[in-house]
RNA sequence: GCGUCGAUGGUAGAGUGGUCAAAUACGACACGCUGUAAACGUGUUGCCUUCGGGCUUCGGGGGUUCGAAUCCCUCUCGACGCACCA
């Protein structure tokens, strides 16, 4: 039994909740069986970010326990447009060809997590492969398993009807898709964020009621900071998993410190009872560093972690200028506004007087702030744009 | 099919003939502060500018007017209600 710490491990760091129980899945695993289980990635986006990143360790450490592990790729479902956490009627639904581009991206980027080739290897499945060849009376043999009522009791229905706001009947459907999956796959368990509870467990209905077994549910926590969701937004801030290490290293420390400890449990290997030990008051600087470190080690190398370290205190700590600049070349005699634009450094000159009168600009080699806006440029220069920004521009 | 309402900047959402490049909030950007690219504070946030101003924007097209995001017609899309069907 030198499995057993592993499956307390398994069932406990970085769960939010199992469906039914806990101790009905424990006992399922103690017996020895090898399970099949699976989670889903709509790849409606281009990229996945760090929040994945702790459903895909979980993928990881049921992989190496040697159960039957299944990346599903939703592109049947993808198409649908899943409503969870909107608030309004998804607007853009994406096409067949988007998503099986998205997808092979995601394939490459999980790949840093997880193993699809190896011993015991991932598979990689597609709902579309069974969702689109789903006739009429299929879908409906399907939805007669639900009841309206079920499905409206979700909290973000309920705010809309509240609000007289529209329930598209396409979104309201999609849960029956994605619970559909669990029954084309023939799975034990699924994994999912809780924020999927609900879809997963209309799959737990389906595949009782059409395959009389349990289906097991296994959330993990979603990745937040006190600000809420700023981890995996779909604004700029995401963190992707493909980011540059330095980029990673900088945007995980911009996390609020109440981020350090999640990110321990859910996305490093240290110990339960050493995260207990930290003392964020006091350390809050140098463990948001290792946790950056960490996670990088496993998306890259060691090696770029530690470099990626030196890059952000030399950058913003001690505020050197980074060994890789951008360069631009530009005539002598041209503005340096016009020059700027035309490379796409910036977006308009406007902006540039923006940044200018802000004191946003600085010429790192003499060391002083512009504020001519209509500086020409005579030599080469180093330039420092607001915070991130350094720019070379040489001359032709 | 009939009717009602709606479509505004990255998002949410004011504005209903000139004072509108368009409130407010969020986001974004910059500066200050800070262990931090956090928090907080301040400023900026259509484009061009000789800094006077100029130009293009409020779903598409057309019109009324000296003047339209605002009024009218029409088209597209959407929501809601009614009818049809059941």
């Amino acid at each position: 039994m030198v499995d057993k710490d592993k499956i307390n491990e398994l069932l406990t760091r970085g769960v939010d909740k199992i469906y039914p129980s806990r101790e009905k899945l424990e006992e399922v695993l103690r017996s020895g069986k090898k399970i099949r289980l699976y989670q889903g990635f709509d790849p409606t986006g281009a990229q996945l970010h760090i929040g994945h990143m702790v459903g895909l360790r979980k993928h990881r450490q049921w992989q190496d326990l040697g159960h039957e592990v299944i990346f599903l790729i939703g592109d049947g479902t993808g198409t649908a447009g899943d409503p969870t956490g909107k608030k309004k009627t998804r607007e853009k639904f994406f096409t067949k060809e988007e998503l099986r581009a998205n997808a092979k991206d995601y394939l490459a980027q999980a790949a840093k997590i997880v193993r699809f080739d190896g011993e015991n290897p991932i598979k990689i499945m597609y709902n579309g492969d069974w969702l689109d060849k789903l006739t009429k009376v299929e879908i409906l043999n399907i939805a007669e398993n639900f009841s309206v009522q079920q499905l409206i009791e979700r909290d973000m229905f309920q705010e809309r009807l509240k609000k007289n706001e529209t329930i598209n009947l396409r979104e309201f459907l999609y849960p029956l898709l994605q619970g559909y999956d669990s029954v084309a796959m023939d799975v034990d368990l699924e994994l999912g964020g809780s924020d999927q509870t609900f879809n997963m467990l209309a799959g737990r209905t389906l595949v009782r009621a059409m395959k009389n077994k349990e289906k097991f549910v296994m959330t993990t926590p979603l990745l937040s900071d006190s600000k809420g969701v700023k981890i995996g937004k779909s604004e700029g801030n995401v963190i992707g998993l493909t980011d540059p290490a330095p980029e990673l290293f900088g945007k995980i420390m911009s996390l609020g410190d109440d981020a350090i400890i999640p990110m321990f449990t859910l996305l490093t290997d240290v110990p339960n009872e050493e995260i207990e030990g930290f003392d964020l008051k006091k350390d809050a600087m140098s463990l948001k560093k290792r946790v950056a470190k960490l996670i990088i080690a496993q998306l890259y190398d060691d090696a770029s972690a530690k470099s990626a370290e030196g890059a952000f205190s030399s950058t913003f700590q001690k505020k050197e200028i980074p060994d890789e600049i951008q360069e631009v070349s530009a005539k002598a005699g041209d503005l340096l506004s016009e020059a700027l634009v035309k490379n796409k450094i910036l977006l308009s000159k406007s902006e540039w007087r923006r940044l200018v009168e802000g004191k946003g600009v600085h010429d790192l080699v003499k060391n002083e702030t512009i504020e001519d806006q209509n500086l020409k440029i005579t030599e080469s220069l180093t330039l420092k744009i607001g915070k991130k920004k350094f720019i070379k521009i040489k001359i032709k």
